[in-house]
DNA sequence: ACTTGACCTAAACCTGACTTTAGGTTCTAA
DNA sequence: TTAGAACCTAAAGTCAGGTTTAGGTCAAGT
């Protein structure tokens, strides 16, 4: 099967114009043109970008997609530098769900102060609660690495 | 407590610089000054540093960080607004989670791939498998949102 | 043949979030 | 009281990841 450009676009919602910058950026190695310069892109373009979306996801910069699709043009060869990678992006895709999880309990803990501060009028309550007043499950609200050294309250 | 600019980089891990530029962007509203115009990081400075941690992981910009901060100032009368910032973010989150996962599923899938690929010699293996031969708990991989409209493969 | 919507390129532009530079001031310890 | 580390500002620079612009070309229907 082919697509045109927009059709691409209108299907996976990506810019037109970020396809084609895709495109100078050398990520879609082969790709076919018609006669007439107009690209024709295939189910292999297709796959390409979710690997663009599952790669940008986990942190790579747009250069370094193309440096793994320039192994994958090598074949065989490269097995095992891709393997690496897609390890190396898993524990960090990992480490980023670690992250995400504390900011969850922490606006969860926001959430709670707001609706405590709502509910009485004013924020003076929740800000003076005691710990042993503030629900267990929202006291998973314990903050995270890069501020651990300093305490936390509301600004 | 207080502190130096250069010891909350220090135990905060973030640059000089950018604590002068969230200083510019009126992030510390009200920091005091030395004498001598030096910054003096307070406690409260620092649980700044936590809200603007948060509210950048869940997709916030330094301006939008900044109006909340705005609406902090300005007390009880903006807590409606400031709440539902929190549960916004805290959908937004959600759905970041989500799409994690998804790529945490590509990625495995990844993993098993060319691990299969490794053991055989030649990717020609894991490409050529039936959906029958692949493990269940790799199956997971299916695709997420923007490119479910195309089918999935290798490139 | 002709129109018109979709496509093309090169090059300039944009934005956010910092960082660097250049030149000067403050603080602390000997 | 003076050296040097740590601090200050304003302004310019950087980088990624696009988007916009200007000026064309292509292709499908009438």
């Amino acid at each position: 099967m082919q697509y045109s450009i927009g059709e691409v676009a209108k299907t996976t919602g990506i810019a037109i114009s970020t396809l084609r910058y895709y495109d100078r950026e050398g990520l879609f190695p082969n790709m076919e043109r018609s006669g007439g310069g107009i690209r024709r892109f295939t189910d292999k373009e297709i796959e390409i970008l979710g690997v663009i979306e599952c790669l940008k996801t986990s942190g790579l910069s747009i250069k370094e997609i193309k440096l793994f699709l320039d192994w994958c043009q090598e074949g065989d060869g490269s097995l095992q530098k891709r393997r690496n990678l897609f390890y190396e992006r898993l524990a960090v895709v990992t480490k980023q769900m670690e992250e995400l999880q504390k900011t969850m309990n922490t606006l969860r803990f926001k959430c709670w102060y707001y609706d405590t501060a709502l509910a009485a009028g004013t924020e003076a309550v929740p800000k003076s609660l005691p710990q042993s007043e503030i629900p267990e499950d929202i006291l998973a609200y314990q903050r995270s690495g890069c501020l651990k050294s300093f305490e936390q309250t509301e600004p």
